[in-house]
DNA sequence: TAGTCATTTCTGGTATACAATATTCCAGTT
DNA sequence: AACTGGAATATTGTATACCAGAAATGACTA
């Protein structure tokens, strides 16, 4: 069932010496383009996919938004196979549904979904935010709090709805600055889902005040390499979030 | 996260009064045929293909090890489209990888990744404990001792290779425990790829013998309701694997 | 004999055609 | 007018054909 060819393939025809075989000498080549136009239709079409459905404001109807894979394939001017691998890995990561014979579908979560995801973002940025007291450098935390005090203060004067926006890129900078690439694929997806429940969060002045107020202890203890401490702080700030879900966000469902 | 929802296609035109619409009775029709659940093509492939990978003990060897989707469509008798989704789908869950025009071939974990799995994986199961001490009902969690004595101490006499296996299955069902979906469904891919790399743990008796006590201690601090307790010590015992493999398993990479 | 280069083969990526089934709508009947 | 039945339609699931590019092969040359 399982090719199993081990050695098959292998010889890759480069000589030790250090003597070109083909390519003029890739040594003098400086590291260009390290990234490489990997897009296949199958990527493309998944990023704008995902583009199109998180700019889609989702939640302000309740009405089912069907996707149809042929109209897509169509605009994009691609066939429907790259469109349907895109749809699908939506699928898995709980952006659309697909029923089997009646058409896809973008996924509204209820209430009830947006708390767990905001616990297991929860759970991932306190750990992440562990990593980071034992393993990041100063000059990396350092840019935490310049980004912070840039960032947030400005947003918050400019308008309160940008807030959520700018709270959400804190987040994910931290939860990046852990270095392990798990807890970072993991949140960014849920993250994701976050955006596209944003606009509908009413954020009173109060919450932003005290928001901002957690983010600068976070920073402290980050700074003060506090294990314990960031731990907990990341984890009841979010936490605290999930609770005002739980309490006042009875537009989902 | 997975795939459709059964109650999605679940009209059965019922109405409240108990008077008869089209069938002659509802009521009186003993609710046959519940589930008829033919699964598609690329949800068998999918199955198929992640056991058979599971099961490939692919760590023992170093040589690449690839797949063919020609020869395994043929193998399974069907097409190459739904072995492709299949593909797909875990390629996104890491468990193969598939390189342009070269091949499709199964990932191995460095040591490196390997940490940053059981880290995740403390991450979400610290939480799924606090969740426990907070929500789960008393027997939920008697049920988690019994499950331990029974198993553990069987499985150790028995055979300290399958060791491993009960112990996933002891920090799954604390997962499972939690109730939160977004957790359970992170941490089953991430318990998946712990079982590949099993077989390669050697384990030593001390280190059974400390696991169990430390399985011992989460379920007394999840009876008597220890959040901070309960959280810290499965957080603790994951990061001790962590630092297990880190030290001991030059046999990754 | 060793190396080079063209050709052939093999691969995943993409396009398209076909199949199966749920939905919709309309005609015919009572 | 309401209901039944079925054909037309719409939609995803699956199979197949084709494409581009990389690697393997083998003939040819120095």
């Amino acid at each position: 069932m399982t090719k199993f060819d081990p050695s098959a393939r292998r010889s890759r025809a480069r000589n030790r010496n250090g003597a070109p075989t083909v390519q003029p000498d890739a040594t003098l080549q400086p590291a260009l383009a390290p990234i490489e136009a990997t897009s296949s239709f199958k990527q493309k079409a998944y990023v704008a996919l995902k583009n199109a459905i998180v700019a889609m404001d989702i939640y302000r109807s309740r009405a089912d938004i069907r996707l149809d894979e042929r109209k897509l394939a169509q605009d994009f001017g691609i066939s429907r196979t790259p469109v349907r691998e895109a749809m699908a890995q939506l699928e898995s990561e709980g952006f659309v549904r697909s029923v089997p014979r009646r058409g896809i579908y973008v996924v509204r979560k209820t209430k009830r979904e947006v708390i767990e995801l905001i616990t297991a973002w929860a759970a991932l940025e306190s750990m992440a935010a562990r990593l980071i007291t034992e393993n990041a450098i100063d000059a990396d935390i350092a840019s935490l709090r310049r980004m912070f005090t840039t960032f947030e203060s400005g947003a918050l004067r400019a308008h309160l709805d940008e807030y959520s926006e700018v709270n959400i890129e804190f987040h994910q900078s931290i939860i990046r600055m852990s270095g392990n690439r798990v807890l970072i694929d993991m949140a960014e997806n849920l993250f994701t889902h976050m955006r596209m429940i944003r606009r509908k969060t009413i954020v009173e002045k109060d919450r932003v005040d005290r928001s901002i107020r957690d983010h600068m202890s976070i920073i402290e203890a980050l700074e003060k390499r506090e294990t314990a401490r960031a731990e907990q702080l990341v984890r009841d700030h979010a936490l605290g979030l999930a609770e005002h879900v739980e309490r006042y966000a009875d537009y989902l469902d």
